[in-house]
DNA sequence: CGGCCAGATAATAATCATTCTCCATTGATC
DNA sequence: GATCAATGGAGAATGATTATTATCTGGCCG
């Protein structure tokens, strides 16, 4: 997605009041390289050739930190491990329920959402829209297995009626 | 939220092709009462008094046969349990990040949000906004804490960058 | 330069939500 | 009433996440 150089990553680090360490600029520079959103566990295999001694527990800590310091945030999902994301400009999400991919997205209509509201006393800090769908690919790849007569599904994470619309 | 009788209820189920037992008709009559958007686990202890043989594997089953069914929906919160939602009237969520409760609410700008989203081949079939924040209590209660001199905080399950800017 | 403190990390155990397995039960159909 | 499939119950197993504890590192004081 981004590439920052690791000065500036630890120049964003000691803003925040982190120590920056080895795990901490990988972990996050190696977040910051990737638009797929990945999972703690996916961040630590990817890191593994850097840091072989890496403990998973550092990786959810180190996240932990960041998200703590608004680096970076979360996604959260039906059915699935947290996901992250170091891109910081407002966006949304669209998250294939098939394969789980989620890919940002922005729209105009999206982008006006204000946080103002303060019905029933509640004060907004930010606002989450994912939209639920299929991806290309798995649009696809369900076509390909109706013709083949119904066989494996890949198992979706949420249930969807697509099957009995389509 | 609504108040359905068990026999609507019964004729649901038929409807999903979900056959009609008494835990069914329990779980989703509890789930239809409530508007909290309840976890599985807080489902169970309700329905306890009326099944007291009933497994916790059970409400997670029928809560699933009820999504496949497409009779309830899920809300997924980053960091907690499952939560449930019998609405199927299009809304949206707002999220206290503090006491995790989730109040629906319907705004002319978010309902006029559609699911024509083809941008690069997805296929949307729904849309979800969650506006985070903090409800009238929690913020009441953190002003309160504050001037005690910044006791012991809720563990809030999603960092909030609120006491900083506060 | 060497010891000390605080924060960070590694290893591992523990916890929590969720799912699975296996068997008993039920209900529908014959 | 026998049979078969779907459902439910109990508890074990799994997977993600968190807690615990000991170890390490790097700055600071003398």
């Amino acid at each position: 997605m981004e590439l920052v150089d690791p000065h500036e990553i630890a120049i964003r680090l000691s803003r925040a009041d982190l120590k920056v360490t080895p795990q901490r600029l990988t972990i996050y520079g190696e977040l910051l390289e990737r638009d797929d959103h990945p999972s703690p566990e996916s961040l630590y295999h990817s890191v593994r050739d850097d840091l072989p001694k890496l403990s998973l527990a550092t990786v959810y800590k180190t996240l932990d930190a960041l998200e703590g310091a608004g680096l970076i945030s979360q996604v959260s999902l039906p059915n699935d491990a947290k996901r992250y994301d170091a891109n910081l400009e407002p966006h949304h999400h669209l998250v294939c329920t098939s394969c789980r991919k989620i890919t940002d997205f922005n729209d105009k209509k999206f982008q006006s959402l204000e946080l103002q509201h303060t019905e029933s006393g509640f004060r907004a800090h930010s606002i989450q829209v994912q939209v639920l769908g299929l991806c290309e690919l798995c649009q696809k790849a369900l076509q390909t297995r109706k013709s083949d007569g119904e066989g494996t599904m890949p198992s979706t994470f949420y249930n969807t009626t697509e099957e009995k619309n389509g």
